[in-house]
RNA sequence: GGGCCCGUAGCUUAGCCCGGUGGAGCGCACGGCUGAUAACCGUGAGGUCCUGCGUUCGAAUCGCAGCGGGCCCA
């Protein structure tokens, strides 16, 4: 049996019921299962890193990756959607080292790596149990049960096995390459952990003397003097412009120096010359013939062994001196200048930030002292230039606050340019949605592609399975548990990660023995593997070939140079081509504003405070609908409100019938839709036909992932055509007490309407949608499946498709709207009726549509006739106005112009617009006798409405209302006021709906009196009154009086309880 | 500095691909309805379509340049 529902929308009750209902039928597992064998659909979860709380942008995600696949699934698909964790990496070490107190990478080791790993692990899967809790209050169906965790041997494994292909295909290097380190730390740490701050450094201008031109410098400029000693060349732009100039100082000695011709001015006056002269000017390219010499060549022993000459770079601009500084070993740009030209990569500091012994004199100097010691030691050189500070941006790591430096190390990379071109190609093969996410954007992410760093000198990760020889260097890279167990000899029991792993000995071919390197992966590395780690590949084969590579993923913006790139470079990698088949690339959530969230700024909203205030539905449906998924969302408070307002009357649109269902022990099992059919109005029809091109337009949005065109189509159905339309026109059915056929078709039209509404909505209202399924589905038949979510999604059923109709509903409601208008202008409202609606149809079609759906137009107007012109025409109880143009008439009557224009008011305006029509003047005699001659072009006409009409128009033409009384309109406007007023009074007495009263109703008007009494019938019943006195002077009393005033006449009302 | 995206009423946005009178919702003002009622509905006011230039008979729409915002990079 349908239940009555008689609360408020109420997300929060209604939500938890439904996770409960859901969790205790284990409702995911039972609607995946159902879809077992179906065609498969391979959806792989973007694993959220394990910081413990989710934020809005990461809820919108979920939100979008749940509503598709909720969809697909309907549609007949077995989904397979783990979800992901990424759960290794720096930040988790972070939070720990905070935890246990720790300020160094030597407190580690003083722990014992082994109880830091524990702590990490135990950190990560606590977080990841508190974002799934807050997942799964936004109704996120997704494999919780079992999800894939980077932190996994299985997982590790598959990294391990990528890694070998790597160095199968040879596409696995081990090189120098400079990396953020900090040397506080003693780490490498990654671009997105470096904080950028406000800071002072030393600015100085230095002089490199030229080797074959004695007098000749060349000028650079640098804020690092620690890296002088590390110099290697200099680099200047090829196609700028640099002077040789001769600098004069005051004391009369002069030298010759090279720099940019534009900054020439500058430079000099910081070196505090008296005087200068160009002697040469040449273009960046001639310069490459120079060679200089180490500016401190006598103190580092290797730098006078090297040679040292100028380069051309585009990363050169003219700031400064034009010249740059290049140290190979220091800074990214210098150490690709350094590889390109095959320079030494000189680095003679050590990760603690020490000189090495290679830095001569240096030796064991901390960097943090050597800016100091460098500049004197070029002073005393004789060749500084000029020396300052400068405050700028810099580089700082994020949990010391330790100022960065870059350093050359040793890393493991994967040769990623090589696989660029079949990247480019496999990135067209890929269906993007929206289109330029692919096509331009990662497009040119990945033309840009260098080879990809994979290696971190950390203990929280997946350890690299290199092995090399201590005796001939030789490595060995391990792809599995299995192998790494055959080739140790161990029997089992391993676990793979730090420590434990390192510990693990390989015998080498020479017979050497073999150790891991130290390194783990760069965490990008692990979730890069994700589409076949979480099928347990390599661990189980069967899964890869059934299901890989995904059919579908989604992910934020950001994500382009992240995981679509990180994944499809592993994949190139490993098998050749790209892991996914479709891709949405979805926004970012910003304020308000359109300002990014962000703690600093205070302006984060979390998923949880709306949740509370409007339910998990809401939040939905309102990041569903409110932009395109590709698009950024500002957030807005008074949107969400919005869209909870929609879903409330959703809510009250389905409660509505619902008692009088109940009251009347409807049961839609005994009454068919087809049984029906002959009793049904237009309406009927018209909505029954809506509910199936709403089906259509979501299933085409759906198509191209514009979830928020299916949601605002859903939004509009619910709002415009059911709501403010199909309820409003139905309600006086409903209400009606027998058993009548008419109010049996409403009631199995709505039915029809909501069970399908139900299925159309559980994508993105997953629990609303539920709600009103147990209640109209499964209270129903028994037999029905479980849940929603276990349903077929509607096919569009094209036998209840009426196009015609839904053209002509359109019209009557823009006829409906514009008596509204027009009862506006002339001051009658609704409640009193008109005699009749005239409308002036401009073609055939608005007069068919008026002419088929008069009923409709008349009840929702309240008016007893509506009647139509002929196509194209006017309506003949029009008249017409003459206007005098007194622009035009001026001119010709001068003085008699002003009885011109009063004797033209006069005239009649049908005679003289005829006249004018078709012949050249019209005879006008004025009010003195004298005639004169009027011309067409000294009047124009204007149409005048008959008294108490009042016009506006509509897409179905020009409608007039008339509005003129007569005593049957007038009787039934005052009782209509007369009824309202007592059902005001039995409402606020708080009278059932069928209880029964008395009551006295004294109308101080006698004209009033009599009107009223001709409908006194109709009034008793209208108010459910068993006795009913209406008169001019009775006397009033009950158990509830009032007076009313009802357009200045008086009523005093008594009603009380029968 | 580069790539991509976005910029329409006070706010949130449709329309832009494929040129021809800019359309909603919220808010505001006025009104209606009163058996969905702490609900619902109508009418109205409100727009340099970010700016400038160009193409065109005609530009919110196409092109170019700039400004502002977002993401990513340098």
């Amino acid at each position: 049996m349908l239940k009555e529902i008689t609360g408020q929308y109420n997300a929060g009750e209604i939500e938890s019921k439904i996770h409960v209902f859901w969790d205790g039928i284990d409702a995911y597992s039972k609607v995946r299962q159902r879809r077992m064998g179906a065609k498969r659909f391979f959806f792989v979860d973007g694993p959220p890193y394990t910081t413990g709380h989710i934020h809005l942008g990461t809820a919108w995600n979920k939100i979008i990756k749940d509503s598709i696949l909720r969809y697909r699934s309907m549609n007949d698909y077995h989904i397979l959607d783990r979800a992901g964790w990424d759960m290794h990496g720096l930040p988790i070490e972070v939070k720990v080292e905070e935890v246990l107190g720790f300020t160094s990478k030597k407190d580690i080791e003083r722990y014992g790596v082994g109880n830091f790993i524990e702590k990490c692990k135990e950190f990560a899967l606590l977080q990841k149990d508190d974002m799934t809790r807050q997942f799964h209050s936004l109704g996120i169906w997704l494999n919780w049960k079992d999800p894939y965790m980077t932190l996994r041997d299985e997982y590790i494994e598959a990294a391990w096995w990528t890694l070998k292909q790597a160095q199968q295909k040879d596409l696995l290097e081990e090189g120098k390459r400079v990396v953020n380190w900090c040397p506080r730390c003693e780490t490498a740490i990654a671009d997105s952990e470096v904080e950028y701050e406000e800071r002072v450094d030393p600015s100085i201008y230095v002089k490199f003397r030229l080797k074959n031109e004695p007098g000749t410098s060349i000028v650079i400029w640098t804020t690092t003097p620690w890296t002088i000693p590390s110099n290697i060349a200099v680099a200047v732009h090829p196609s700028f412009e640099y002077s040789k100039v001769k600098a004069v100082t005051s004391s009369g000695e002069s030298e010759i120096l090279i720099m940019a011709s534009s900054l020439v001015k500058d430079v000099l006056k910081k070196g505090r010359y008296a005087d200068f002269k160009i002697l040469d000017t040449m273009l960046g390219e001639d310069l490459t013939t120079l060679e200089y010499e180490h500016p401190l060549a006598d103190q580092i022993p290797k730098q006078a062994r090297f040679r040292h000459n100028v380069y051309l770079a585009d990363f050169v601009t003219a700031e400064n001196t034009g010249c740059v500084h290049i140290a190979p070993g220091h800074g990214m740009d210098d150490f690709e200048v350094g590889v390109k030209h095959g320079l030494p990569i000189f680095c003679p500091v050590g990760p603690d930030g020490r000189y090495t012994e290679e830095a001569g004199e240096y030796t064991d100097m901390h960097i943090r002292e050597a800016n100091k010691v460098v500049v004197e030691n070029l002073k005393e050189r004789g060749l500084l230039l000029a020396e300052g500070t400068i405050s700028h941006r810099y580089g700082h790591c994020w949990r010391c606050k330790t100022p960065i430096i870059y350093l050359a190390t040793r890393q493991w990379f994967l040769k990623i340019s090589e696989l660029k071109e079949q990247m480019l190609s496999e990135i067209d093969k890929v269906v993007w949605y929206p289109e330029w996410a692919g096509s331009a954007r990662f497009r040119d992410w990945v033309e840009g592609a260098r080879d990809w760093c994979i290696s971190r000198q950390r203990y929280w990760g997946i350890p690299i399975p290199v092995w090399r020889c201590t005796e001939c260097e030789r490595i060995d890279v391990i792809g599995t548990k299995l192998e790494l167990l055959e080739r140790s000899g161990l029997a089992g029991g391993i676990e793979l990660h730090r420590p434990y792993v390192d510990s693990v000995t390989l015998t080498c071919e020479c017979g050497g023995k073999m150790r891991r390197v130290e390194d783990v992966f760069d965490v990008w590395f692990d979730s890069a593997v994700a589409s076949w780690a979480t099928l347990n590949f390599p661990h189980q084969k069967d899964e890869l070939e059934k299901w890989w590579p995904a059919d579908f993923i989604t992910e934020g913006h950001d994500q382009t140079r992240g995981w679509f790139y990180s994944q499809l470079g592993a994949s190139m990698v490993a098998f050749g081509r790209a892991p996914y088949k479709s891709v949405l690339m979805h926004g970012f959530t910003l304020d308000v504003e359109g300002k990014k969230m962000s703690k600093s700024l205070g302006n984060v909203v979390q998923p949880s405070e709306v949740i509370g205030k409007f339910g998990a539905d809401t939040l939905r449906a309102y990041v569903l609908s409110s932009s395109a998924p590709w698009e950024d969302l500002k957030f807005s408070n008074d949107e969400i409100a919005n869209v909870h307002r929609t879903i409330n009357i959703l809510w009250n649109v389905y409660r509505f019938p619902l008692p009088y269902m109940a009251l009347d022990a409807f049961d839609p099992s005994d009454v068919t839709l087809e049984s029906v059919k002959p009793h049904m109005r237009s309406e009927d029809r018209w909505i029954l036909s809506r509910m199936q091109s709403v089906i259509r337009s979501v299933d085409s949005a759906m198509e191209t992932c514009m979830l928020q065109k299916a949601v605002r189509n859903i939004n509009d159905f619910v709002l415009e055509d059911l709501s403010r339309w199909y309820i409003q026109l139905i309600r006086p059915r409903t209400w009606v007490e027998a058993d009548d056929p008419d109010k049996i078709a409403v009631y199995r039209v709505l039915y029809e309407v909501f069970t399908t509404l139900t299925k159309v909505i559980a994508p993105f209202m997953p629990h609303l949608a539920e709600e009103m399924y147990q209640n109209l589905v499964r209270n129903v038949y028994t037999d029905a499946p479980e849940s929603v979510h276990m349903n077929d999604w509607p096919v569009p059923d094209e036998s209840l498709i009426d196009m015609d109709l839904e053209q002509h509903m359109k019209l009557a409601r823009s006829v409906v709207e514009a008596v509204s208008n027009a009862r506006q202008k002339v001051g009658r409202k609704l409640r009193w009726p008109v005699g009749r609606i005239v409308v002036s149809p401009p073609d055939e079609n608005a007069a068919l549509a008026v002419k088929n759906l008069k009923e409709v137009i008349m009840d929702q107007t309240n008016s007893k006739d509506i009647v139509l012109t002929e196509v194209g025409g006017s309506w003949d109880e029009l008249g017409f106005s003459a206007i005098p143009n007194p622009g035009a008439i001026g001119p010709v009557f001068k003085g008699d112009a002003g009885k011109v224009i009063a004797a033209l008011k006069q005239v009649d305006a049908i005679a003289l617009k005829k006249k004018l029509a078709c012949s050249e003047g019209y005879e006008l005699q004025l009010a003195d006798g004298n005639i004169v001659t009027i011309g067409p072009d000294m009047v124009s006409f204007q149409e005048t409405l008959p008294e108490l009409v009042a016009s506006a128009s509509s897409s179905a033409g020009i409608v007039y209302v008339d509005a003129k009384l007569t005593r049957e309109l007038e009787a039934e406007g005052y009782s209509r006021e007369v009824i309202r007023r007592v059902q005001d009074m039995r409402k606020e007495m708080d009278l059932a709906v069928e209880e029964n009263i008395r009551a006295i109703i004294c109308i101080d008007d006698e004209r009033v009196v009599d009107l009223v009494l001709d409908l006194e019938q109709l009034i008793a019943s209208e108010v459910r009154a068993d006795v009913q006195i209406i008169g001019f002077d009775v006397e009033v009393h009950g158990d509830l009086v009032k007076d009313w005033d009802v357009e200045g006449i008086s009523m005093h009302i008594g009603i009380s309880r029968s």
